[in-house]
DNA sequence: CTGAAAGCGCTAACAT
DNA sequence: ATGTTAGCGCTTTCAG
């Protein structure tokens, strides 16, 4: 019925002393008679008391709260990366507000613009397939709010990163395909100012060179992160003159989309069109879809070591943390029975 | 550089006005004179100052935060849920603090009380499959803080819950494998004191019933709602005399284990062994599994605009919303071929 | 060991 | 239309 609003005062009334000592009793202060330290808690505990976090963090101008914007928490991916972020931040005392951005610069500045209301003492973002709102994040680097960038992230920022090298992986993706005898690959990219597609991209560009296989053009299509968006891809690669072999996507949704669209249309995989994705999903796992795993619940942890180390301590340097991955072959991607 | 410690006291001082002024300003207070009021405004964005939330707070004594709590966010219900509540709240200028209790009870009371130290202004939650803490929530009630529950509730509660009936749309669907011709239909339940697993296996029974159709103690397996649990049911099934030639599920999740342990054992679906979900998922839509889907982004919007309108009046009555459902069939199960 | 008092940043009477 | 003042609930000097 009282419904917390017992305050300091109310025990320190009921016990004939200043609220100075009830507050020392509180927060266990030494300097404080042992009995008068009993007297009040006994005396909270049964007011039910609960102290009010809000007037204790205008004071001490801080709230405990960091913000954590994703472009979705719909797949997998993102919300196993929160559980890291939560694990660790939990532990010592924070809470978290997550936003998600639905894949929007317009709606992730929104989301910035609340938490900074907000006043979280700390962000970690991964941004949307739109790649935007720079000038956001070069504004709140410049008013010091530490920041750390996860999986998506914009390389020309001076700005904590956590993330796995997608350039290597992604070579050692295509030189898998590669070394499977498949002539003709394909690589469907994801949104063009993506991070992760410049890099992945690059990876695969990388092991066509190394292995002397000659890049085509005609290959290459910018289809998006979306697994809906799969299927442009697919009509396209089949209506071309020349077919390709294999398919390497920038991520598992939009493999995902490719293998339904393949078998939709009659084709046999690996046999008629190896796919290969990344990011390995559950679905991807299901559908025996070779891929790339990410670490996620540890990049969430590290990311959020990393925001707390920043919060203590703004001056520490800024650094970029590459963690490791796996390249994890399923029945989607198998060596080629026929000589070459 | 600044980084909002800029007060209104600073924008008053540089101004030669006093504090409350400025406040009436900021504020859109009528009984200001306009020029005044664009001296101010000009001079809060020279400064870049940003209103101290927590003192407005402290002074209002609320915060506009809600919590939620879920027993897990990895797969898309209840990421879907939570969309659903944040479009609701945050339109009204609330922000949700997530948590999720990884289906253990113990962590969904530390969620809890850490929410309600956080001075939360209501609660969205949905049980874990232990549907332990009672005692928590009927202490919250008590103690008149706003909650609903959504989708895993506890019935004997009087509190706000937002479901579909799951007792009928269970009928639904084992009504539909009857009718396809099954004869031996299991049932693998969920965790037992589970609401969800009650409604669903009464709707199982009352489908038996109803088309006088034995109930078979031996086709009922509690296996719980995590895919790794379906290996255990099929195991058994598989291990009885007479084997099913259908499965009710009580989940999706459920129904996936089922369908790859049973592929992997090589059975064909449905010929073999019908299967059908329930809670329709991505995966499942994929593996072409009957279940019944439910409207998860309109079951977060309802337990949003009721916990908005039990915190803005708390006497309003207790409800319980049932929303629709839809039972959609795919390959998993289709009518028998034979005659029987 | 305890109390008095100041103040965190802001709003809302109450004056003027 | 504007200023003065009194807090919101709490912590923390500064005095005893």
């Amino acid at each position: 019925m009282s419904s917390s609003k017992v305050t300091i005062k109310d025990i320190a009334k009921s016990l004939g002393i200043s609220i100075a000592t009830v507050s020392r009793a509180l927060n266990g202060s030494p300097e404080i008679h042992p009995d008068t330290r009993e007297r009040v808690l006994s005396v909270a505990k049964a007011l039910h008391y609960k102290p009010n976090v809000q007037a204790r963090n205008l004071l001490k101008r801080r709230n405990n709260m960091i913000g954590v914007v994703v472009p979705e928490f719909i797949t997998f991916f993102f919300p196993e990366i929160i559980i890291g972020i939560q694990e660790v931040v939990n532990e010592e005392g924070y809470q978290v507000l997550i936003c998600q951005s639905n894949e929007s610069s317009d709606l992730e500045r929104k989301n910035i613009e609340m938490l900074e209301a907000s006043m979280v003492e700390g962000l970690i973002v991964s941004v949307t397939k739109e790649s935007k709102n720079i000038d956001l994040y070069e504004r709140l680097i410049e008013e010091q709010m530490p920041i750390v960038f996860v999986n998506r992230v914009f390389p020309q920022l001076h700005a904590n990163q956590v993330i796995i090298d997608d350039r290597k992986w992604a070579f050692k993706a295509v030189e898998h395909l590669i070394k499977c005898g498949y002539k003709r690959i394909a690589h469907l990219a994801g949104n063009e100012h993506l991070s992760i597609t410049k890099e992945r991209l690059h990876g695969y560009l990388d092991a066509l060179q190394t292995y002397h296989v000659p890049v085509q053009e005609s290959l290459i299509m910018y289809v998006g992160v979306q697994q809906d968006r799969a299927k442009i891809g697919v009509d396209y690669l089949l209506s071309l003159k020349e077919k390709p072999d294999a398919i390497f996507a920038v991520n598992d949704p939009i493999a995902t989309g490719c293998v339904l669209e393949l078998k939709r249309r009659g084709f046999s995989i690996p046999e008629d069109i190896a796919v290969v994705g990344f990011s390995e999903s559950p679905i991807g796992k299901i559908l025996g879809l070779t891929s790339v795993s990410q670490p996620t619940f540890e990049m969430g942890r590290i990311a959020a070591r990393t925001l707390l180390n920043q919060m203590r301590n703004y001056a520490i340097p800024v650094e970029t943390i590459t963690l490791d991955a796996k390249l994890n072959i399923r029945s989607s991607s198998l060596p080629l029975k026929k000589k070459h």
